[in-house]
DNA sequence: TCTGGGGTCCTAGGACCC
DNA sequence: TCTGGGGTCCTAGGACCC
């Protein structure tokens, strides 16, 4: 048995742990650059005029309306919440898959004994318990029925306390008969639009499907699916994460850039925390790939994309060398001229750093590996971006994403803790 | 004025090898 | 009339996830 573990509106009720004035009032979290909609808890999902996804410029006014509170992402601050979630999970099974930042399966086999709703509701009660996040929490034989299970839980939580089991033929077969085709974890917008001019609606009738047609039309990817559906269990519980393949960011400027010399600075700042997330994960990385673009979304703009993926003389994660061969690379694609909205740089090919191929004409600079070292260490104690190199320059107000209403980091910064009042001692 | 970011996996087709 | 068979590697594109 599987149990699937998720927060419910994990941004949104990040935000509203450590501020009480905020439980049972609707709050929103903006994507980067407060661009748009990402979270929503369940009062602000209750406005339907406020959709996910929605560029917040449309729905400024519906916003201020309701008195929605909103906020721009706080990463630092979910990404610890998240840790914290996933350490208390590890109470409760040996196997945990931490599959994003705000669910995991967890393998319960042997483990959950005979009422499993109250072990389900046992995790549930903990994680509220020690975090303030609420969770959903779905059990069934197969992670593709757990998530179902979630689903069901989530969706009638008054009845059933965010918590549901499927163990039963009974069971699965109601869940699969209620769950609509595209809400089944793995079928998207494309298999669900095909599938629904079959006359396939929901989960139960997918089933039903032959092994034949769902792999010619969905690939094995659609049939693994289709199995676990059935009840037979395709996807395991991967509990040590496969390392990263690719380790990139992109992210857009605060305003239209058409000035190289910005440009570069930027993509030395990028450089600088893929390869810090690199060393720690004591790899090396082979390919650089840097993009560039315009903001697609603007008529007036004359259009430009590229992309380029280069080779490096020897697999590196010396910061230095790697932000050399970046802007070597985008010399290549920028064009002077047109207002660019966003850089982003991808490290490819990588591979452990003790297995890293040397090169006759490329020799390993000495102390370089100190040298990044010292980085590291010297960011890690006195904060992101103390130490840098001069390539990412002086001027990150000029690019930098726009995050207005960024709330405190409570738990990774001294100076952002929350604070109690007290009423005998009124705020200073 | 203003429209997110970071990933995974699979397939088909082309270039190349012997 | 008829033009092999068995591979690998790479890339682009599509589909999906949170």
């Amino acid at each position: 048995m599987v149990a699937l573990i998720d927060c419910n509106s994990f941004y949104a009720s990040c935000e509203q742990v450590f501020r009480p004035d905020l439980w049972g009032k609707p709050v929103v979290v903006l994507s980067n650059n407060d661009g748009c909609v990402i979270a929503a808890n369940r009062e602000a999902k209750a406005l339907t005029d406020i959709p996910m996804f929605e560029p917040v410029f449309k729905i400024r006014e519906q916003l201020k309306a309701h008195q929605v509170n909103v906020f721009s992402s706080n990463y630092a601050f979910y990404g610890e919440m998240s840790q914290r979630v996933m350490n208390i999970l590890h109470q409760f099974s040996p196997q945990v898959e931490v599959y994003s930042i705000d669910e995991s399966f967890i393998d319960v086999t042997g483990i959950i004994s005979a009422d499993a709703t109250a072990y389900a509701a046992q995790i549930r009660d903990r994680v509220y318990r020690y975090t303030g996040l609420p969770v959903g929490v779905g059990v069934a034989k197969t992670k593709v029925l757990a998530k179902a299970a979630n689903r069901i839980a989530k969706k009638f939580h008054r009845q059933l306390n965010t918590v549901y089991v499927i163990d039963t033929e009974e069971k699965r077969i109601k869940a699969l008969k209620w769950l609509k085709v595209e809400d089944v974890w793995g079928i998207g917008r494309q298999h669900a639009k095909r599938l629904k001019s079959i006359g396939v609606h929901t989960a139960y009738e997918f089933t039903k499907l032959s092994a034949g047609w769902v792999r010619r039309h969905m690939t094995v990817v659609g049939l693994r699916i289709w199995d676990e559906l059935n009840g037979r269990p395709r996807l395991g519980i991967q509990e040590m994460p496969k390392p990263k393949k690719g380790i990139g960011t992109a992210k857009s400027f605060g305003r239209p850039l058409e000035d190289l010399g910005l440009i570069e600075e930027a993509c030395a700042y990028y450089i600088s925390e893929v390869a810090e997330v690199l060393r720690a994960q004591k790899s090396c990385a082979t390919f650089i790939n840097v993009f560039l673009h315009t903001n697609r979304f603007s008529v007036k703009d004359a259009q430009y994309s590229n992309s380029i993926t280069i080779t490096l003389p020897v697999a590196t994660n010396d910061t230095l060398r790697l932000i050399a061969s970046a802007k070597k690379a985008l010399y290549q694609i920028y064009k002077p001229g047109y207002r660019y909205k966003k850089v982003g740089v991808c490290l490819l090919g990588i591979v452990p750093q003790e297995f890293v191929q040397g090169n006759l004409f490329h020799p390993e600079k000495k102390n370089v590996q100190a040298l990044m070292e010292t980085f590291d260490r010297l960011n890690y104690k006195y904060g992101k971006a103390k130490v840098y190199s001069a390539l990412c320059g002086n001027r990150k107000k000029e690019w930098q994403l726009i995050q207005e209403e960024r709330g405190p980091r409570y738990t990774t910064r001294w100076d952002e803790l929350a604070v109690i009042h007290t009423k005998k001692q009124p705020p200073a």
